[in-house]
DNA sequence: AATGAATGAGAATTCATTCAT
DNA sequence: GATGAATGAATTCTCATTCAT
């Protein structure tokens, strides 16, 4: 998990942005990389030891860059660990999207959801400290995270039921069931142990919701 | 959420074996009410504050008894942490416990169960803080309480499989995702909001699994 | 080293004379097996980890008596060390005096102190440890202990030299210079090491004397 | 005691050495200046006070820097000790090493050994203090000083018996109780009084040695 | 932009000593 | 006399952040 490659070798548009939202763009191509290895030094950092036992000097460290050159580019250690759940957030999203939009139909794209999503944990177990510790760092974040993933999910079933793929009684209720299936078994079947494959898992959980609140 | 009295008055049984096993059981009566003030304290200051945040004299502070007396008790800040997150992870099972024993059938438990979680939740919020940042302080516990709890509402299904009130081939995939569902449910309609009172989400979920893993 | 009993189970007179100077004499006999108690076990305790690593709780706890029957006995920490270093002061002086008291001249006289000294440490290896913290602790103890030795040992050489057995041009240099080289010996040989026996070193010593500050 | 320099105002390279080999040697001119300060408030303080009673604070408020400065240069309290006392055991050897070689036999080169070491002592009265704490906070500093200048003593005594100055039969004993009367000189006319003056006091112990172990 | 030394507030922990029972 | 809980001052060590070079 630590040594991984967390995000690409250059900033994306929304990384961009998402770190200009915290302040301090880079302006030349030497500090573009230096930001770069100071986000993927940071993922690794907060990743192995938590936001609190994590430290700026542990992320300069690893970034092999002096300790003054990280408020170059950030705030705070706040502000590092806000960019980092945000595109860890955002991360997940894009990985899971296209699965999910090339199903076949409601409860197919759940069952890919759940399958891509385990997949993806497991190459990025990191993300559970991230996200979780998000709580007690940075409420909003955390929040947001889950309030916008589970608005997601509640739009795919509505949209769904306007398909007539899944029962019309559905709700936010089962938007939030669904999302906390999926965490728990990332949880469990990704970042803890393997022993069963995320389609076996994905495929168990999607036929108890075809019946549960599919319309057949 | 902070002003709660989070446990009973006196040390049950449970509670001085659960000290003792931190090592330093009270001998006299004053000692108990002192650790009693302490563990008490100790909920409130963690659910307000969040571990790193919250201190140790802030706990000796709401306990009203000086700096010291905590390391009377407690060897360390991890400690009680560790004893609270114990607390309270019994506090809920035996809270939700009854009304499960006492349900007709599997999936009016799943149902009971899960409406006395978000109803337990609501008065204790304090305990998403606590067991949720035991993933950061203290892994061990963590693990436990959901391994635990996911061990048990295994056992749960499979007992009522065995009485053929759920369908035969549910596993332990389905109990994670039944905990995983209880947990963000509870967070959302305990911990964050109320606007849907605890038995109308129970009703929607057991509906579900009803359908989902239920025999009809 | 630790597991020895230092001193006899009984307070002598002395030893009473010694407690009494700070300040609290037992009344009663079961008084005067707590003191005896709590003295033998402040000998273990500092000896094994030195005044300042040493606890009062540690003494207590070895005693087998509770924390606050020290108090009943001693004044303070300081207190018990002071006794206790006038105690082990007096013990070497008694277990050596006899032998060179016994010896037929001056330079018998340290060759047999200079056995007996080191063959002493080796039954009560704490004794360095207590002493020499003195040094930090109590300063005058630490001082008087070496100027009485110190002194004691001049006088021994000025009798000798009246007797002619010892040169006459002796001083008290060749006091501390002889306590000096027993005290180290006594280090090396007694507590370190002991891979020569206290009597050859004894001899090796007292033949250098012999031909240094004898008379032939 | 208390003000006097106890080192050059730059490090030299054994110093180098030996602040590096506690693990943070600086790497600039100014680092090199406040580690400087802090090594020389540190022999002041501990000399002064002790170890126990001695101070980070303390430390750091003679050297004139922060607090925290002072952990950017060591790990621990400890570690300065450690420092210092290496430090100061370098120092006296340092310090006595020319009158030793400069000397035209080996009773000769034992009385200027002697000399010098009393005399530096009188200016460096905190090197008692330092060395002989490290028996209780870092016994294997303490271990190394004596058990390197006894063999730095024997191996001169067999020189100096190869050269046929000193009887054959010399061995470790002869020099471990020769560090100790110089110990105890030290300790009586360098530190304690000086009433007499350290050559009287080493012509006195060379005529003592000349007879009891040299060859006339 | 980069560097790394300096800063100091903040917190956990220890333990001698007191005292009510 | 004995007990052990309570007290709180004192100290070490951490680390985010600032700043001079």
């Amino acid at each position: 998990m630590a040594g991984e490659r967390v995000q690409p070798a250059t900033l994306s548009r929304s990384e961009a942005a998402l770190v200009a939202s915290e302040g301090k763009a880079p302006r030349t191509e030497r500090g573009r990389k230096t930001l770069r290895a100071i986000l993927d030094a940071a993922a690794i950092e907060f990743g192995e030891k938590g936001f609190h036992e994590g430290s700026i000097s542990g992320i300069t460290r690893r970034a092999g860059v002096a300790l003054g050159s990280f408020y170059t580019y950030f705030d705070s250690k706040d502000a590092v660990f806000r960019a980092l759940v945000r595109d860890m957030s955002d991360q997940v999203r894009d990985h899971v999207a296209p699965a999910i939009r090339a199903a076949p139909d409601q409860i197919a794209a759940e069952r890919a959801g759940l399958s891509e999503f385990i997949a993806f944990v497991r190459g990025h177990k990191e993300i559970y400290r991230i996200i979780d510790e998000a709580e007690f760092v940075d409420p909003e974040s955390f929040r947001l995270h889950y309030a916008t993933t589970a608005d997601r999910i509640a739009a795919r079933l509505k949209a769904g039921a306007a398909r007539g793929e899944i029962r019309a009684d559905i709700s936010d209720v089962h938007a939030w069931a669904i999302m906390g299936m999926n965490v728990f078994l990332g949880l469990r079947y990704g970042v803890w142990q393997d022993d069963v494959s995320p389609e076996a898992v994905a495929d168990s959980i999607a036929e108890m919701l075809a019946r549960g609140i599919g319309t057949k």
